[in-house]
DNA sequence: CAAATTATCAAACGACCTATTGAATATCAA
DNA sequence: TTGATATTCAATAGGTCGTTTGATAATTTG
């Protein structure tokens, strides 16, 4: 039978992984790669924090097996060591949204005001019927690394000027990363501003992968 | 549009609930309160800390919204704040099973050689053809919180002492708090070594609950 | 009301974690 | 080989966290 010795030990270990969810900078390279695999660089630019520290919370989440790492060239590529991670990821942000009134507090103020949503389901139907354009407002890169079938790619900084290529009879859905990502959120309220039918999707890409959708996937699993 | 200083404090907001789930000592009492709820002083004694630390690790997780608490009398109850915060729990535990080698080595050391196992489905089956017996060895409290129907209670520690209540010509099958947990593992190596056909269910009592139920958020799974 | 039980608080010390800085290493291209 | 880019390492300082100890608050019991 265990030892009391022992069952600290399994405790100890498993509060490695629950470490690695303890820092608000790794939760948000943690939330840069369930979009899609980056280099550190690229991770510290879009995160807004120094190459050094980046690249020592990305060794943090590699010692806990949240992330795995390639070496490409010069660049050292990271990504979410699977899909269990990104759900753990997902169940995490989800119930701290559900239970922390500071979490939703937050959300709201940083998502600006509430904007008409559609749900898969419907979406789905819509997209069949033909009678909704899917446009995904993230940066290019994360788009190429995955993206909804049937969407096409216009990053939210160049909504404006591409608003052309939006059909003006069809109501247009937005999405982005997901729940709590802002992007989707805007793209409504400019296409609003411009006259356009538009809602945004309730989930993100990754919600949308893990949910075992249609969906493209470049570097096929 | 959100700025990057309120995607921070959203960030920041989030990473509460994932310091609480860095301390080994706060996720040995979520492990307890998972079976069932208990009162501070309960908890510190099964969980071998003093009361004043258990309590201020209490306070922790209840600040970050992942129990509840209610006064009774001169003692106060603690349980797990709902099945979201029981299958999160549960997720973390499988993903660092799955990929961090050192838990998986403690937890071998810790449950000691392995023991045949059955699977829920079959289990089920066996069950209602009526040939075999399922033993509940976790101490009576827990039982009495909630178990498998059709299940039995025998702590492990009487179980020497009440082999004659199982019938000899039947297979007895033991199950416990979970996969981590080493009490299926020595209640089955003693009733092998009293001559008995036994096995360990696969899972615990939480994850059978929880798979009865299917989860609020089933994305999340 | 006083005593006993249970839980929380407050202070203090040590241990650990985080961000920063500057140096060191690895890879590629010339 | 040298230079350039990308990443990691090492050292440090400041802050946070965890445990212990002893005292305090709330509730029941005598």
């Amino acid at each position: 039978m265990g030892s009391e010795r022992q069952k600290q030990a399994l405790f100890d270990a498993i509060a490695v992984m629950g470490k690695a969810f303890a820092s608000p900078r790794r939760l948000e390279l943690v939330d840069l790669l369930a979009q899609a695999p980056r280099t550190v660089d690229d991770l510290a630019r879009a995160s807004g924090q120094s190459t050094a520290n980046t690249s020592q919370h990305l060794q943090a989440l590699y010692a806990a097996g949240l992330v795995t790492r390639t070496r490409e060239g010069t660049s050292v590529r990271y990504a979410l060591a699977g899909d269990e991670v990104l759900s753990l990821w997902l169940a995490l942000r989800e119930v701290s949204v559900a239970r922390l009134a500071e979490v939703e507090r937050a959300a709201r103020e940083y998502l600006g005001g509430d904007v008409d949503a559609i749900g898969r389901d419907e979406l789905i139907a819509r997209l069949r019927s033909g009678d909704v354009v899917l446009v995904d407002v993230r940066p290019t890169e994360e788009f190429q690394a995955g993206h909804i079938t049937g969407a096409r790619s216009i990053p939210l900084a160049e909504l404006e000027d591409r608003l052309a290529e939006l059909p003006v009879d069809s109501e247009v859905v937005a999405y982005c990363r997901g729940p709590l990502c802002a992007f989707a959120h805007e793209a409504v309220r400019r296409l609003r501003a411009a006259g356009r039918d538009a809602r945004r999707l309730e989930e993100g890409w990754p919600e949308w992968r893990l949910a075992d959708r249609p969906a493209k996937h470049p570097r096929a699993a």
